[in-house]
DNA sequence: ATCGTGACGAACG
DNA sequence: CCGTTCGCCACGA
């Protein structure tokens, strides 16, 4: 089933994160607008924060990172040298600026069909 | 109902 | 290529 309107806007960023496959990157901005929310690239980067141990290991919440092609987890360093060995795991190069390309890495997006939630 | 808070981002200088 | 400023917005206290 679609998402029904139940679902909170931190679940649909979930949803749209898990689509994310390994060895690509979206940035807060690029989910938010996908969500149809374009300008709420602050709230995708709150719900990831927001996630637990448990449901991290679901979500490839390491595949979100800033517009810039950085990785934005502030004040917290060793969650973000978790996130950028966890992507480099899986083959994205960070240059000596610790950012990504994302001309080269950047997810496209998810099927239209799936953002319209025809099925799932 | 209000208000402070960010794992954001575009625009400037 | 910095750092700053300002707008945005879902959430929870």
């Amino acid at each position: 089933m679609p998402h029904n309107s139940q679902e909170s806007f931190y679940q649909a960023v979930y949803r749209i994160v898990k689509q994310i496959p390994a060895g690509k990157v979206a940035t807060y901005g690029q989910i938010a607008a996908i969500l149809g929310h374009p300008r709420a690239a602050r709230a995708v980067g709150y719900a990831l924060h927001a996630l637990t141990d448990e449901s991290a290991r679901i979500v490839p919440w390491q595949r979100v990172i800033n517009a810039q092609g950085g990785i934005s987890s502030k004040g917290d360093i060793f969650r973000a040298e978790a996130q950028r060995a966890l992507l480099q795991r899986e083959g994205i190069q960070f240059d000596r600026d610790d950012h990504v390309s994302l001309d080269a890495y950047r997810w496209e997006g998810p099927p239209l069909r799936l953002q319209f939630g025809l099925e799932e």
